[in-house]
DNA sequence: CTGCCCCTGTAA
DNA sequence: TTACAGGGGCAG
């Protein structure tokens, strides 16, 4: 589910319900999650804090416990959220921390590819945060012809730019009408700067989305999640042009777009 | 670069 | 039954 938008609501929502909560301790249910730490020993960590800050970092969420920082990642389906009763929380929990007020905050993930783990120092590797004011046109285009990978790939890869995944990535070269195969390196750099400018919107536009969604009450809503342009969208036609969509695998991966509206 | 792995749910 | 899923790390 989430890339940087979905991310920045959970953390939101997280900072607006749970920051300042005394944690009496933390329970790691799908040992895995916390691989290669020991479970016993993140527990131990994180039991008596307060959390007293929620960052979020690309895809990447901090937990500031004094002077303990844990590091989720949410992968394809994990989800965090606060819950009126620790007691209470569903069956694929990964983990879960128990407030001192009574309610947990849990870490909930079908598929359990999602990791919890103790941070010491910073993320290592991550590209700018494509809403910070130090992602700018100039930086993105001297990137970009840097690099010879294709252009969907460079943005979804995290070393370039922080948070960004399959399904905006998609959508923003949807809206720059750029084909996602094309070498990123070989675009001509006004363009690229057009790219930037689409990342930044497209960005913006899906955390509005995203916030309205994961603060309601049962969290969230398929009806009122962005709809994509082209992800998702093979054979249909597209919204610009009617041209069927078409889909073809990068990097293991599905991407889809028009092969009218990008080149 | 590709392919495989992690794991489970869901749809065709 | 197979394919695929909004992620990422690893080996070849």
């Amino acid at each position: 589910m989430p890339e940087l938008p979905e991310v920045e609501a959970v953390c939101g929502k997280l900072r607006a319900e749970a920051a300042g909560a005394p944690v009496r301790r933390l329970v790691i249910q799908r040992r895995r999650i916390t691989s290669p730490d020991d479970p016993a020993r993140v527990e131990a960590a994180a039991a008596g804090r307060t959390l007293d800050a929620i960052d979020r970092v690309g895809k990447n969420i901090l937990l500031r416990l004094g002077p303990v920082t844990l590091h989720a990642h949410l992968r394809m389906t994990g989800n965090l959220c606060v819950i009126p009763d620790h007691r209470l929380r569903p069956a694929a929990a990964s983990a879960w921390f128990e407030l001192a007020c009574g309610r947990g905050i849990v870490f909930e993930d079908p598929r359990g590819l999602g990791t919890l783990r103790l941070l010491d120092g910073p993320l290592p590797g991550l590209g700018p945060e494509p809403l910070d004011p130090g992602f700018t046109a100039e930086r993105f285009v001297a990137a970009a012809r840097a690099s010879r990978q294709p252009a969907k790939l460079f943005l979804m890869d995290q070393r370039k730019v922080a948070g960004i995944g399959n399904i905006y990535a998609a959508e923003a070269l949807f809206h720059a009408g750029i084909d996602p195969r094309r070498p990123i390196g070989r675009i001509a750099p006004r363009r690229l700067a057009a790219l930037h400018a689409v990342v930044v919107r497209v960005l913006n536009d899906a955390v509005q989305f995203a916030y309205i969604t994961y603060s309601r009450p049962g969290g969230f809503r398929e009806a009122d999640d962005y709809t994509p342009a082209v992800y998702g969208r093979e054979g249909e036609s597209c919204v610009a042009c009617g041209t069927p969509i078409r889909r073809v695998a990068q990097g293991g991966r599905s991407t889809y777009f028009c092969p009218k509206c990008q080149r």
